[in-house]
This record gives structure tokens, C-alpha cells and sequence, in this order.
DNA sequence: TATTGTTATACTCTATAACTATA
DNA sequence: TATAGTTATAGAGTATAACAATA
């Protein structure tokens, strides 16, 4: 056949990559969406649900199912904005930092041995397509 | 932040793919599950219903709708196959081809446009690991 | 009895529109 | 009136099990 399409191919990645992902997020009793939650949230500074939903491309409505189940485990905080108490800013617990760095550094373990066959040369030079490809895209 | 993973721009670039997609895929009456169909039909020979579910990496059941809806538009046909007659053959009708390369083209062109502002050397690389991680995690 | 394609059923995910409380 | 967060409802997508025809 022809080359294969990129959407083709980036979907059997997608796939593969959230197939090894899951047995991580199992042991730490978080969903895929707790977990990018989680993470746009190390990465922000107090955001509002707004912002955060924002952040990582999920519905305001999708959203609140998993804050829902994050702070009843204790994982993060809503707290009412003094500014504008419509929002509520959601931060981190400690509690929820520690699961989030387990979970990142197993993550981390699992890419570098999924990419570890590639060519060094090549392997550089599809992340940095990968980034800037993400980055032109915003 | 630190680099931001895998997973997370695989999904974003995933999505902006699918986003360019769909607009060339509405034009032509498909569905992105009767594409990948349409695709893997041109790229396999004579396949049963069975062979094409696990080539595309669809359940057989959720196969069916996308096949009715094809065979009802004239572009592929299911025929019983004779030597095993609980098998039915799918293959594309010339209209279903043509469908298909006109997608194609306009998909390949609007991957171009999209991998358009990388490095050349970089861009290589990009698609020489894609296809590389895609082989050996099959 | 086992397998292919099909249908039926329940379950999850998603999109949309109300609703509340604040502004 | 408009906005942030929430809830409710309906729709699409998915998984699973049963079924008919054939081997």
C-alpha cells in the first residue's frame, strides 16, 4: 500500500501508548482524564474550572465528574474565588502532588523503553516534531 | 513545565488531524470509521468481514453499520464466499474507489500543508519513527 | 460443537439545554 | 443581563451476549 496516512499512524500509537498508560493509572486509581486533570493543574497557577477545562480541552460539564471524584480522594481542593465568588479555584492537595509524580515517573519509565528502539537521531527529532507540530496548532 | 508527554501530544495533534479530516470526509458522505474501512479494503484482497475487523482493529459487531451504510451507497459490496459460505467477501465497487482516492489526495495534501513548516530533515525523521513505533508494536 | 455474521441489550461517553448563585 | 458552576436529559458510541446459518 502507500505510505500509510498520519492519522492512521497516530492513531495505532495513540492506542498503544494509552494501552501502557493504563495499568499505571489503574494502580494509582486514576481515570485518563483524572490524570491529564491532574496534570494541567501541576502546570497552572490556580486556575478557575473555566480555565482548567480550558486547559485541557474538556467541557466545563465533562469536567466536574472527575474534580468530583479528585477531592473526594482527596487529591485536590475547590475553593470558593474571593474575587469573584462564581469560580472556584481548584488546586493540588499534597496528597494529589505525590500520586501525580508516581504516575509521571512510571509514564516516563514506559516512553523511554516504548521509544528506547528508535534511532538516538530519529528519536530526537520526533520529539521535537511532535512539539512544534502541537505548538503551531494552538 | 517539563516536557509535556507522549500521550498528551499524541491526543493533541491526534485531534487537530481528525479536525482537518473531517471537512474532506463530509464532503465525500463519510464517516472517519468508513474511511479507515474504505483504506484498509484498498490495501487488503478480498477480505471476509472477520479479516476487516481485525485489520482496521474494529469490532466485527460495530463493523456491520459502517459495511450497511457503504453497500447502501454503492461503494462496496458483500459477496458470500464459496468456498466457506458463513463468510461474505467485502471489496470496493469502482465507486467506492473513487471515493476513496479523492479522500486520499485531498488528505495527503492537507498532511503536507500540515508537516509543511517543519525542518525536511526533521520532518523525515518524524515519519520514519512514526511508522517505526507503529511496526514493531504490532 | 465451533465459527461467521447479525441482532439485541445494557452501559458509557458526549452534547445540549436548563437551573443556581453570583456579578 | 451575563457568567461560573451544576444538574438533567437525550443522543451517540461501545461492549457483551445471544441468535441463525453454515461448517
Amino acid at each position: 500500500m502507500d505510505r500509510p496516512e498520519l492519522g492512521f499512524l497516530l492513531s495505532r500509537l495513540m492506542r498503544e501508548v494509552m494501552a501502557r498508560e493504563k495499568p499505571i493509572l489503574d494502580a494509582a486509581g486514576l481515570e485518563m482524564w483524572d490524570y491529564a486533570v491532574l496534570t494541567a493543574l501541576a502546570d497552572s497557577d490556580a486556575p478557575t474550572q473555566a480555565q482548567l477545562a480550558a486547559a485541557t480541552g474538556r467541557d466545563k460539564t465533562r469536567l466536574i465528574g472527575n474534580l468530583d471524584r479528585l477531592e473526594a480522594e482527596g487529591m485536590v481542593v475547590r475553593q470558593p474565588d474571593p474575587a469573584d465568588r462564581r469560580n472556584r479555584i481548584v488546586s493540588l492537595t499534597p496528597a494529589g502532588s505525590r500520586v501525580l509524580r508516581r504516575c509521571r515517573e512510571a509514564i516516563e519509565a514506559m516512553e523511554a523503553e516504548l521509544l528506547a528502539d528508535l534511532d538516538p537521531a530519529d528519536r530526537a527529532a520526533f520529539q521535537r516534531a511532535l512539539t512544534a507540530l502541537v505548538e503551531n496548532d494552538r
